[in-house]
RNA sequence: UGCCCGAUGGUGUAACUGGCAACACGCUUGAUUUUGAUUCAAGAAAGUCCAGGUUCGAGCCCUGGUCGGGCAACCA
């Protein structure tokens, strides 16, 4: 069966449209809002609005909507272009909808001057009370039927600034009794002297959303428009613009927008976790943001597959945050180099190693990578292992060290526990065991099996380092789903921070975005915040773990 | 008492546009393994929201329901 996956109904669409011949090469475009960082979700639709224009030969420009000069900053300008570039996409052009305010202003001008808009001085509860509701017609404005000369120096006066915020609006004349509400004379232009971040204090008149999206598709001829389902009633606005504007016809589609288990999709929700400090910031790796993905570690690679495995279509969907984790791991396995790292050290003395002696053993740097060479571990008679990988009275399943028993380090020997020294409290504190010389790993003639194989590192020359472990943000599957606030949702320990665990010497190399397995641990890469003085990893993703699987079955 | 979307294994997406429901994740079992990782093999799991209709034949078309979601920011 060839794995040609069915055309989704995008992909559907352009093709038809290129079939019929209606054109000849598709243009796309990414619009967001500078007003806060991209997301998982932003993603999907990167991927989509690129991946069309790079499918069947096209192009897609990023166009910044900054019609809201009151939340928007050029800082998340610079994040937005930032993520873009990271995750492997070129836009053709970088635009911004407040490149158009002067067109955008001759626009309004146009359907002044057909008697197809008009100033309201309505106060915005007047406005929404004569709205009517969903199954109520709303009333005429008062000023709805202002001389078109009046509507023309009334206009002029609101960009002019000789009113203040709030004192009158340029509306559409469409029909106030329409079944779809978007259809009500929906507002074109505010007041607000407000400073953008762009055009500064030239304007004190801005479009809303509605009177600016389309018209920016239209001029620079955008194919396809293609926004998330809440959109869907504003299609008919969007149609009606560029009809009685006679510009060009821009479609507008619709797709589903992307939601993911245990974490919440929405700029607001993200930005109030940042403001009220839940999260250390947008980049925080338990964030669902691009920069915090990037921050924890996942690869642009990962995420391109993820957006390309979840599909799209118009149904409401809640995508398993397991399969973007399968799709990081099955990437980071073909390219981290592995380490071994302790995070919980029960110390282990070679009791038949010679006191002093020292030796080099090599190690795989990626046994999926034949060409990614080995790197050298010491071995002494001082080692640490993890505290889980010893039981004093193990359960039939166990098979790694447990008195009388017998393990394989990785890499090196298979060593077999002879003594354990406890503490007063009969704690387990220090293993007495022997090493079988014959067992070294590469040229092994002892012709012992062992079951079990973990991870150490030797004492004398480990390095020390900080490891965050994250775990999901909130501790139920759908947030949306819930009652009440969102934040009661948040889980306690998303958060676990290691200051000391013990790596091999190796590790002291790691740079920027190096991807690492810590051996039986997970996926690592060095944080923003490590130093020279002061190793620090984020767990990217553990590893699938049959046996916490297990134990947890009990 | 409106208008608009949607409904296929647990999750997500397919089904040559009317021809015996497939792929991925997840799950189960087994093999291999110097990572209880990876890899490999096998398997369980939906008869397509419901009821009618058209048809030799319907997940795809028609009719009527049901359920879920959206729509009344000077937000996008």
């Amino acid at each position: 069966m060839a794995d040609e996956k069915g055309l989704n109904f995008l992909e559907e669409i352009v093709e038809n449209d290129l079939k019929a011949g209606i054109y000849k090469n598709i243009i796309t475009r990414f619009p967001p809002e500078p007003n806060g960082y991209l997301h998982m979700g932003h993603a999907k639709s990167i991927c989509l609005n690129f991946g069309l224009a790079l499918k069947y030969g096209g192009k897609t420009n990023l166009r910044f909507d900054d019609t809201n000069p009151v939340t928007e900053e050029t800082e998340y300008v610079e994040g937005i272009k930032n993520d873009i570039k990271w995750l492997g996409f070129e836009w053709a052009q970088e635009l911004y909808a407040s490149d158009y305010f002067e067109k955008l202003y001759e626009f309004a001008v146009v359907l002044i001057n057909k008697g197809l808009a008009y100033v309201d001085d309505s106060s915005s509860e007047e406005i929404a009370r004569l709205k009517g509701t969903p199954t109520q017609a709303g009333t005429d404005s008062p000023y709805r039927n202002r001389a078109v000369e009046e509507n023309q120096r009334l206009f002029s006066e609101m960009r002019a600034g000789k009113y203040k915020d709030g004192e009158k609006v340029l509306r559409a004349k469409v029909d106030m009794a329409h079944p779809n509400m978007h259809m009500r004379d929906p507002l074109m232009y505010r007041i607000k002297h407000a400073h953008h971040h762009r055009t500064g204090d030239a304007w004190c008149i801005y479009p809303m959303y509605d009177f600016a999206h389309g018209q920016s598709d239209a001029i620079e001829n955008i194919t396809h428009s293609i926004c998330t389902l809440e959109f869907i009633p504003h299609r008919a606005l969007y149609n009606w613009f560029i009809e009685k504007l006679e510009i060009y016809p821009s479609q507008q589609y619709e797709f589903a927008r992307l939601n993911m288990t245990y974490t919440v999709m929405s700029k607001r929700k993200l930005l109030q976790l940042v403001n009220e400090g839940h999260v250390r910031g947008w980049d925080d790796p338990r964030m669902p943001t691009l920069s915090a993905v990037r921050r924890r570690g996942y690869t642009p690679e990962s995420i391109r597959d993820f957006c390309d495995k979840i599909g799209v279509a118009k149904r409401e969907n809640l995508i398993d945050v397991g399969l973007l984790e399968f799709c990081v791991r099955e990437h980071l396995n073909k390219i981290a180099l592995r380490r071994m790292v302790v995070f919980d050290p029960l110390k282990v003395v070679i009791i038949n190693y010679p006191e002093g002696k020292s030796e080099m053993l090599p190690g795989e740097n990626n046994p999926e990578d034949h060409d990614s060479g080995n790197r050298e571990i010491p071995f002494t008679n001082k080692l640490y292992i993890e505290q889980e990988d010893f039981m004093e009275n193990p359960p039939k399943k166990y098979f790694r060290l447990a008195p009388g028993e017998m393990v394989r380090l990785k890499s090196a020997y298979i060593i077999k526990c002879e003594e354990m020294i406890k503490d007063d409290s009969g704690k387990v504190i220090e293993l007495r065991c022997s090493y079988v010389p014959e067992s070294k790993s590469g040229s092994d003639t002892s012709g012992l099996k062992v079951k079990g194989t973990i991870h150490w590192v030797s004492i004398p020359t480990a390095v020390t380092a900080e490891v965050r472990l994250y775990d999901r943000l909130f501790k139920v599957e759908n947030v949306g789903d819930m009652e009440g606030d969102f934040k009661e949702y948040l889980h306690p320990n998303s958060l676990q921070i290691l200051q000391n665990v013990f790596a091999e010497p190796s590790i002291k190399s790691a740079v920027g975005d190096e991807r690492f397995q810590f051996l039986r641990k997970g996926y690592f890469t060095l944080d923003q915040d490590s130093s020279m003085d002061k190793l620090i990893f984020n767990r990217t993703v553990t590893l699938n773990d049959m046996w916490a699987k297990e134990v947890k079955k009990g």
